[in-house]
DNA sequence: GTGCCTGCAAATTGTTTGCACTTGA
DNA sequence: TCAAGTGCAAACAATTTGCAGGCAC
């Protein structure tokens, strides 16, 4: 029994082959492989041969997403791009020229966030913290 | 010579009706105005009894953000929205439940941010930091 | 006058939905 | 078997663009 299937089942969703292979695209670990977006799964499983329809992909990442198996993000770019959910959470880098992503988890921000809220009278449900940045010339 | 039409005219831009009134419907501080939305502002114009097409809200709005004369957020609402530019940096708290919209800075995370990515060898370009928060009960 | 602007409608882009057909349990 | 899942095409929502006519300078 390979893979997520458990994770599936678990999730109360049918094990079926659209969404495996979709997890085995968001589970495969290529250096700017994680950060997909849906197009980006499409071609993917276009490019393994796999004969799966683009709203399908829509449809299965939505369901992921509410079953708590991968994270939407919104990044300026128009469009959502799906992670993994690993349950640590961070935040991200994007550079502005590569569109490489860096995670991040910085508790000094984290816990200030808190403080912030509270000092207005809120408390955090979510939050979403991307910072644009440029690679600076190497200065070893 | 009324409101910003300096600012028009420093930002290379013709003095017309739609690009004054857009302007003042963003001056315009209600409560809840800021932050706006293409629709809303274009609800504003039919409501001012103006009559200006969406098409122009969106292409007036794209020129002052290019123009530095309002700032596109992208929140996860699926929509942009635009607010006027007061040339003071601020983040945003976003309540869940009411759609209020609070803005601050906050030193201690801006000087971390910088930090961070420095140390991952890039220097910031922009940034989006946004709390999705709700209210808490009050207990003064 | 003339070139920047605008309105309208049509085109795009990202995403969702309706429906008949397929498939996993 | 048979409801859940899928493919396709059409529907949608937000935003952009082409073009003929208008308005600021």
């Amino acid at each position: 029994m390979p893979h997520g299937n458990q994770e599936l089942r678990k999730a109360g969703l049918k094990v079926t082959l659209p969404r495996v292979k979709i997890l085995e695209i968001l589970e495969s670990t290529g250096e700017s492989t994680q950060h997909l977006s849906a197009e980006d799964v499409y071609r993917a499983l276009l490019d393994a041969g796999e004969d799966v329809g683009l709203a399908t992909v829509y449809r299965v990442l939505t369901q992921f997403e509410t079953a708590g198996l991968v994270t939407r993000h919104n990044f300026e770019t128009g469009h959502s791009v799906f992670e993994l959910e690993t349950g640590e959470h961070h935040d991200h880098m994007v550079c502005v020229s590569s569109g490489e992503v860096v995670e991040f988890n910085d508790p000094v921000i984290e816990r200030r966030q808190q403080e912030i809220a509270l000092a207005h009278g809120f408390e955090i449900v979510d939050h979403s913290l991307v910072l644009y940045v440029r690679k600076l010339p190497d200065q070893d």
